[in-house]
RNA sequence: GGGCGAGUAGCUCAAUUGGAUAGAGCAACGGCCUUCUAAGCCGUAGGUUACAGGUUCGAUCCCUGUCUCGCCUACCA
């Protein structure tokens, strides 16, 4: 219905326009007014046409405002055109009518789409356990995926496995050589941390890498000239054994990869994120995809093989607006083959991103690899099952990665442009954010030594390599328990089973409203004091705010929807009163807020609306006490508020990944 | 050197992509629990939007220059 009156609204100023002025506008700009009370839709048309009318704003909007009085009248659902500041016209529409269809349909009113979108997220080294940069990533990923789907597309969910990069060969390096440990004795370790289970923390086997992921980069440093030499040469034949496969220390790799993997996922499913397929580095290249993505680049031109300079004798590309001369050898270009034939990391991504768009003219095998309640997650591989879904081959493509891979990210879409595929370079996003780092406190508490000129700084980077980070394990184990501390002290009554469950909800909704608050561009400087908050502009509040409607309801011996019917069956729909209006009209937005979330690509202010909603809410709860009205149709109004305030909470927090709790 | 991002209240961040009086949360101060849950509500205080120009009806937002901070820029992945 909101959406409904805009179109009417934009129309009539287009019609307008055309008759009284022959105008045609692009598009006719629509804003909110500053308050309630102003009205539902502000037009600064005015201001875009003083210039060419020679008029004042005002002026023109005075006239304006008459002429639309006359095209919407007010039984169409337009009750008023003022004229307003330096030249707005502000328009209010008929509540009743907003209120009643909102009553009458609770669901997100988008058609289905049928362009299908992949969307790359989480994609962690399996070499370690994951800790608050990725908990980021896969948040951000996983609510773009909720949001899109929300939205009417198709989503397909990967999370790209490197398992045959330098860091998997890092830690292969530091049990076999540093702790040397035999592959039998690694087994029986996987063996031994799978008993334990994943609830485990110490004897966790990611955990356990993380520490020697750290302590073999230590190692690498150490030593002498002639002993760092070794074991740098150690460090790449290991890569490359890993790369070629079919080897003692391919299996061994592939065995730690994959076990940390599993270990993601469990860590993942904790916070509600699925996928669907887990596209892994041997098989692109184990299945030639980078040598058909080699004849493509060389037959279109985008590569080319580098005589002279640095990069001579090595394949390469030139970088987005890099300024060639001509005649000169670029030292800037970006190489993609090394001399010594092995191709680079930007290599394989171009290859996968062929695959992504169906460029290619090859395909992954593929198996199952986890199981969730609902759903399968599969696995690339060589020679896969013979029935089973097709990934690839997308209309559209987000991957969220951070914004220090915009480099490469930049020479992907390029070689896709290169090779005459600008469509699919036009589709490709590149859903970049800002990283993760700690506040020097927070990493002076966890025990880290920090740099004298460390202290001063607002933030400092995370390290895998130095161990130097914040396991996003740890962090929910540590916002579980504090949240359940306080769900103990408000909730006696309850079982020990539902009182576990709430404060696993409440940390979810903490740790996911954290991530999500902030916008892609600023850096979050992690902090325990922030993350652990749970009021204001926190998951927790919002979560709260839906509980105190749902009290109202189970107290009230009355349902959500029994009030929405008692709405519309009586004539309880005119609402004077802004607390009551500021959330009809917020629900009346959510395709509105839906839609501006995917356009800029920004979470954050859906987390902003949920927040806001919440805050309308808790000022009309306590304005309103609805269970002692004693005025009967007034009261079928205020349980419908509280009724469409839940309905939209619960649909907005779903669409971050948040529950809502049974008691708080 | 080049590219990207950031610089807004004491702190952490917003600002409908150029619009009305730049808003929230935290921290501070002052109120509100016999009432549907105080993880809440109301109020006070806090601003030369890094700086200097420019564009126009209008600039936190666009352009130019300067300063500060971070990241990227390897035949690492």
């Amino acid at each position: 219905m909101y959406r409904e009156r805009q179109k009417q609204l934009a129309e009539a100023v287009r019609r307008v326009l055309k008759a009284e002025w022959e105008i045609e506008l692009a598009e006719v700009v629509m804003e909110q007014p500053p308050e309630l009370s102003m009205g539902e839709f502000a037009l600064p048309v005015a201001f875009e046409l003083a210039r060419k009318l020679r008029k004042a704003p005002r002026v023109i909007a005075t006239e304006l405002a008459e002429k639309l009085r006359g095209e919407l009248r007010p039984e169409s659902g337009f009750t008023s055109f003022e004229t307003a500041g330096a030249g707005y016209i502000n328009v209010r529409l008929e509540r009743e009518d907003l209120a009643l269809a909102l009553a009458a349909d609770g669901a997100t009113n988008f058609s289905k789409n049928a362009a299908r979108i992949l969307v790359e997220h989480t994609s962690i080294n399996p070499n370690k356990a994951a800790h608050v940069g990725h908990l980021r990533n896969a948040i951000l990923g996983d609510t773009l995926v909720r949001i899109l789907r929300a939205a009417g597309y198709s989503v397909d969910v990967q999370n790209y496995i490197d398992n045959t990069g330098v860091q998997v060969a890092d830690v292969v390096v530091g049990f076999l050589h540093l702790d040397g440990k035999s592959p039998q004795q690694i087994e029986a370790l996987i063996a031994s941390c799978d008993a334990l289970g994943a609830e485990a923390r110490e004897g966790r086997f990611d955990y356990i890498c993380w520490e020697l992921y750290a302590r073999v980069s230590q190692w690498y440093s150490e030593g002498t000239e002639e002993q760092q030499r070794q074991r740098k040469a150690l460090r790449y034949e290991t890569l490359h054994e890993i790369e070629r496969g079919d080897s003692e220390v391919a299996r061994v790799a592939d065995r730690i990869s994959t076990a940390v993997l599993h270990l993601h996922l469990l860590t993942m499913q904790r916070l509600g994120i699925e996928y669907d397929f887990l596209p892994r580095e041997s098989e692109i290249l184990h299945l030639k995809f980078w040598d058909r993505a080699f004849e493509l680049l060389k037959q279109s031109g985008v590569l080319y093989h580098e005589s002279q300079g640095k990069n001579a004798g090595c394949w390469v590309m030139t970088r987005p607006d890099a300024k060639v001369t001509k005649g000169e050898t670029d030292e800037d270009a970006k190489v993609i083959v090394r001399s010594n034939g092995t191709v680079t990391y930007v290599g394989k991504d171009i290859a996968y991103h062929l695959w992504k768009f169906g460029l290619l003219g090859a395909d992954f095998g593929y198996r199952k690899f986890f199981e969730y309640p609902n759903h399968t997650c599969w696995i690339s591989c060589m020679e896969g099952a013979v029935e089973h879904p097709h990934f690839g081959g997308a209309g559209a493509i987000y991957n969220v990665i951070d914004s220090r891979q915009s480099d490469p990210q930049a020479n992907v879409v390029q070689a896709l442009r290169g090779m005459g595929h600008a469509e699919a370079a036009d589709r490709y996003t590149h859903f970049s954010y800002e990283m993760v780092a700690l506040t020097p406190r927070c990493a002076q508490d966890l025990g880290y030594h920090v740099a004298e000129e460390d202290r001063s700084r607002a933030y400092i980077e995370v390290s895998g390599r130095k161990g130097f980070g914040v396991k996003a394990d740890d962090l929910l184990d540590k916002l579980t328990a504090a949240t359940r501390s306080e769900v103990d002290a408000r909730q006696p009554e309850r079982t020990e089973a539902e009182r576990q469950m709430i404060a696993e909800q409440i940390a979810i909704g903490a740790l996911r409203y954290f991530m999500l608050k902030f916008t892609r561009g600023s850096v979050i400087a992690f902090d325990f004091k922030d993350a652990l908050s749970f009021e204001g502009e926190t998951g927790p509040y919002v979560q709260y705010t839906a509980v105190r409607a749902r009290n109202i309801f189970r107290k009230s011996g009355t349902t959500p929807e029994q009030a929405m019917e008692a709405m519309r069956k009586s004539a309880a729909g005119a609402i004077q009163e802004d607390a009551l209006w500021a959330i009809w009209l917020r629900a009346a937005r959510r395709e509105q807020a839906l839609t501006a979330a995917i356009q800029s690509a920004e979470p954050a202010t859906l987390a902003r609306h949920s927040f806001q909603l919440a805050q309308e809410f808790n000022n009309f709860y306590h304005k309103h006490h609805i269970m002692t009205e004693e005025d009967p149709a007034r009261k079928i109004l205020l349980l419908a508020t509280a009724a469409v305030a839940l309905r939209e909470l619960t649909v907005l927090l779903h669409w971050m990944g948040i529950d809502v709790p049974e008691a708080m």
